[in-house]
DNA sequence: ATACGCTTGTTGAGCTTTCAATCATCGGCG
DNA sequence: CGCCGATGATTGAAAGCTCAACAAGCGTAT
């Protein structure tokens, strides 16, 4: 027997959706436009550039950006063809391979940065209340502790 | 100048990323495994089973499922090599299509939505507290009145 | 050692999305 | 009427994603 969403539900189900696709593809074309990358390349550059020595092996860069293998693997080759990150083997395993961040690669980022933190503020925190703002962390943990427990937290 | 995320801002952004992305694709994979189609399309044989006729312009559409035209138009072509979707000729705009739901089309969202309406449940309201499901509405409101100001409520 | 299952990473095919270009039609205005 | 900018919808190419299949290396047990 399924328990179907009434009327209240079905609106804030709607609403996040709407809302949540807005922001996503809002931030997703800013960043196209003004980095010629789309976001899920833009992360895995940010990711590289915390890392020690600015690089990752490849299924932790895929788990750090919530990403498949076989869509990181796609992503790096193409961030490689236009030299923002390179290839490496990794020294203890010979399965391994470690992406690195150029030097290239990290000014695109650094450029990129400005514009994308500012969007990120624009469209969601300067919309919120502080309030608000903790609530939906809160909310956003409570949905990762269900979908994906086991997950690093930062 | 830009104005940085600071610690707190970043974990509540991360958190926010991680979380939506983790639904959406959870559901996503559900709805194709079990009904043979993306959510994209799911959606959009929801919006017409709603309308009169189960007919809606193109135009209509594409706003109701927060799609470009041009994405609409690939999906609903696809829909209809399926048949879960036909096309008309608009009868007051001879510019305008109007996609119809089909029979077998209603069918198969009607053997898809139990299923997903389920997942929506699971992953999402189950998981929060009556008081955040009332968050989660405001906090999204807030995002669309500055994204989509002018849109349909529902 | 060898055999086994498991993990890592890549690949190619097929599908969806994006972007820019295109075509037809509408509606107003001279 | 005839022109013209705006609108509705489609198209094709390029880019990204997913999925399944694969190759290679790891670690353990025998």
């Amino acid at each position: 027997m399924t328990r179907w969403l009434n009327e209240d539900e079905q609106r804030t189900w709607r609403a996040f959706l709407h809302a949540s696709r807005a922001l996503w593809d809002t931030l997703d074309r800013e960043l196209q436009r003004d980095a010629g990358m789309p976001h899920a390349y833009y992360e895995i550059l940010v990711r590289l550039s915390e890392a020690p020595e600015r690089k990752l092996r490849m299924s932790d860069l895929a788990e750090a950006t919530s990403s498949s293998r076989s869509r990181l693997s796609h992503a790096v080759a193409r961030l490689e063809e236009h030299g923002w990150v390179s290839r490496e083997d990794c020294p203890t395993d010979r399965r391994g391979q470690l992406a690195v961040l150029t030097d290239q690669g990290f000014q695109v980022l650094a450029d990129a940065a400005h514009g994308h933190v500012e969007g990120v503020r624009t469209h969601l925190f300067d919309q919120l209340t502080p309030e608000q703002v903790v609530q939906l962390r809160q909310i956003s943990e409570a949905m990762l502790d269900h979908l994906d427990p086991g997950r690093a937290l930062y």
